[in-house]
DNA sequence: TTAACATTGATACAATTTGCGACAATTAAT
DNA sequence: ATTAATTGTCGCAAATTGTATCAATGTTAA
């Protein structure tokens, strides 16, 4: 199964954002929502996004001064809506930074011939791993093999998930990580209802690389809130 | 015997049109070169090409108008080359029947990228291959004779579908490639329901090119995700 | 403190994905 | 047309991940 695409739509209107959201998924697509600009700023920095679609006239914050953030941050790639047919707004957006525009009301089909046009031109950073050896607690990790190799030379082989969750945590020392982002950072997907995936790969992990998985020292319980890597992480060239 | 991929450029700047043309003769192209839209129709006339490189900003007919005629009659696939970011000259350009566009100034490695990905989802003609040697892990490809040299000197022969599967690692070393992706790049095809042809060509170039194929280093898996290159590649001139 | 509740850990099991040998289908060579 | 080589399909075992369940533990309210 290969990764989907995932789009953030923003736009304080609901009945715009939610049917929009729901198309989406039915096509194919990942879709996340926020109702205003500072909402998207926080999935922008939470979560990876392969397109932005962007209502510009929105209460508070400017649509334009958001998409133009995101631009300037070498962030996904815009696709600005507009209530009317205003053409300033239009030859302003693309200079702003965005690869298009509609109006609304829109085609939902258009919108999607051109979401699939400006994906194509942004080929998805495909899950490029960076091959960076990290150093914690006695071990060294290798993302490429998934596997750990111990001070005293000992290897132990990791599976891709729990390579991959090492990643993230080593990504975030002492950071508190809640399930969801750690779904998201690993599975690229969202929770379901009572998703206890993401406890049982910690498990798994623990139980390979904790001194005592009974009393876990490096990947430490946050009661409520997810989970934490309580070492110091050192990164080798 | 093999025969080069035939590339035709079409483009009223000399300065770009000359040095292009020299760049992808040296790597392993032919190519030929036409400073308007009417010498590119004669050179489509007269001979066969896999691919054209066009310059839509040329006077006198439009490359837009030459691009819509070469798709419409079942010509080659055409790269489009715009010499300002305008977005919707880009959008117009796809919409028409290019397959890629850059953007002047364009990197020449990142031309030669797509030019190599555009050739493969285009395999029909014969026996024609994209010429690369390239150095990964001691060893040498050579996807013209599907062959291996390994820096011991000693040879090893190689399938061409095997072959083609390790062209497309080259490619992309340390990105995984769902199978999918492999599968369409290797085979030009869409997988079927539960298609594992592509496990198989992987299975069957492990054996061959890893040093202990029940645990591969080269070509790895990623559970959920598809394959991986994980050594770094050297391309030869 | 204890009772009630929510969250987490651990285990078993189910579902999915992958490795690979065997064989069939296809393609190329003779 | 026969034969050989290559590629695709099938099937099963192994590996990996997800789900269900219950025990253990933390939190809150009386």
């Amino acid at each position: 199964m290969h990764q989907l695409h995932h789009i953030l739509i923003v736009d304080d209107a609901r009945d715009i954002r939610e049917p929009l959201a729901q198309y989406l998924k039915k096509n194919g697509f990942r879709a996340t929502m926020a109702a205003n600009a500072k909402e998207a700023r926080q999935h922008l920095k939470e979560t990876k996004f392969e397109l932005v679609i962007l209502d510009i006239m929105m209460p508070g914050e400017d649509g334009l001064q958001l998409c133009q953030w995101v631009s300037n941050n070498d962030g996904p790639p815009v696709i600005l809506l507009t209530a009317v047919a205003d053409d300033v707004s239009k030859v302003v957006g693309l200079e702003i930074g965005a690869e298009d525009y509609l109006t609304k009301p829109f085609n939902p089909r258009e919108l999607l011939a051109r979401i699939k046009i400006i994906l194509r031109r942004f080929p998805k950073q495909d899950d490029t791993i960076t091959p960076i050896q990290r150093k914690f607690a006695g071990m060294l990790h290798d993302p490429l093999h998934h596997k750990i190799t111990r001070d005293n030379g000992t290897e132990l082989e990791l599976t891709t998930g729990e390579s991959r969750l090492l990643s993230v945590l080593l990504d975030n020392p002492f950071k508190i990580l809640d399930r969801s982002k750690l779904l998201d950072l690993v599975a690229g997907r969202e929770p379901k209802a009572y998703d206890r995936a993401i406890d049982n790969t910690v498990s798994r992990l623990r139980k390979k690389i904790e001194r005592d998985p009974k009393s876990p020292e490096l990947i430490v319980t946050k009661w409520g809130g997810g989970y934490m890597l309580a070492c110091d992480v050192e990164t080798l060239l």
